[in-house]
DNA sequence: TGTACATCAGTGAACGCGCGTTCACTGATGTAC
DNA sequence: TGTACATCAGTGAACGCGCGTTCACTGATGTAC
């Protein structure tokens, strides 16, 4: 039985499957630390301890690299965004989402989660990197957008399960605005645009929770 | 009397200033239709008509070039706001904010000023941009900082006029909120994470003018 | 009003450098018989 | 169980290219006397 293969794509090894992934971490780690102009595939392969020659091997192209990375980091975050909520996109169909906790998440707690997932620096700056790439980068736009697509389906869902008697066209303009604050809220407390303070968090938490119930 | 000045810097005279302003517009032009990394010198000395070697006669080095082109639009930003709020900096200390028109907006109206504003594709853009600058780079980090500085600055005073029996870190924190939902409904808006819908612009309108007087 | 001179405006060629990519190559690993 | 062979893992040198910067230079403009 001959499996079907796209192109030149090599089969991964156990090993192999191992080192792509520490080449992933590395390049997250050097786009992270300093920024997409300045991640060469030199830092790159220097912070993986292999020759850039070898990069190519796993990733053709330095797109394909840098692509790849995005697409973990922003499956992480969604990967997050389930747990928390107890909601799950169905993999095959992924417009339809299922509840799979019994005890639901109320709003706070989702809301705490999300803000403090945010006091990680480093995460911060892989957003406002991706944001930057998508506006240049046809490819980078289409991971980005399906990203917050996904996005905005959990939160919908969840300010729905909540709010039964509210419309589908509410639930949804409800969770882009969670979304909205939510990002902005990342500059004005990752030191960009502002920084944080009790009373903003407090302001911020008072906000969002009111989009998903109020 | 001879007059105090820095370095090497040239004096320009009037054409010379006109010709500063002319490589201010080609830059930033570039600047938002390429992005940073690849908003070359030549591309940028390319749309505005000299040599390569010239830019440097009125900005040494790029990063001299885009600092200023991010600071000219900054400003520019914080002007019109100035506009939209008949407010303004004292110019003298800018800790200080007077009223200088009679008759006050009211929350509604600057709400639709800021949000209509983003409507400028390119104007996001540069936004973004100078986000994943000022993480990189601290020169351009001070500049944004700065600005968001001023930009909350008139926020609250705009609240406290509203709102006189609120305490300034309740002001404050209401502004820097208000800050972050714009931010990110920039964002959500644009074409980046997400496009623009009536019933996103009515809940986003909705919460931006309950931050500012509810 | 003219002239001399300092400064500004702008050119054009060359520089060294780091970049992504290419490619021929050597060992290591897995698999078919 | 052994052997042959295909594929994978990884090396290392070289490539052409575009980059920001440098620099010696020529005209244009302003100003002092």
């Amino acid at each position: 039985m001959s499996e079907e293969r796209d192109g030149g794509k090599p089969h991964l090894t156990r090993q192999g499957s191992l080192r792509r992934t520490s080449l992933l971490d590395a390049a997250e780690s050097v786009l992270v630390a300093k920024g997409n102009a300045d991640a060469s595939l030199r830092a790159i392969a220097g912070e993986a301890g292999v020759r850039v020659g070898h990069l190519q091997h796993y990733f053709p192209t330095r797109a394909d690299l840098i692509k790849a990375v995005l697409e973990r980091a922003l499956d992480r975050s969604l990967e997050r965004l389930a747990e928390t909520t107890g909601l799950r996109l169905d993999p095959a169909d992924p417009s339809v989402i299922e509840v799979t906790e019994g005890s639901r998440a109320d709003a706070a707690e989702v809301v705490a989660v999300v803000l403090a997932e945010q006091e990680d620096p480093q995460l911060v700056r892989l957003y406002v990197e991706v944001w930057a790439l998508a506006a240049r980068d046809e490819e980078i736009a289409a991971v980005v957008r399906e990203f917050y697509r996904k996005y905005v389906a959990y939160v919908e869902a969840f300010v729905q399960q909540g709010r039964p008697e509210w419309s589908a066209d509410l639930c949804r303009a409800r969770a882009e605005t969670f979304v909205a604050l939510v990002e902005g809220a990342a500059l004005m407390r990752s030191g960009i645009a502002g920084s944080r303070s009790g009373a903003l968090d407090e302001q911020l938490a008072r906000q969002a929770v009111g989009l998903l119930r109020d």
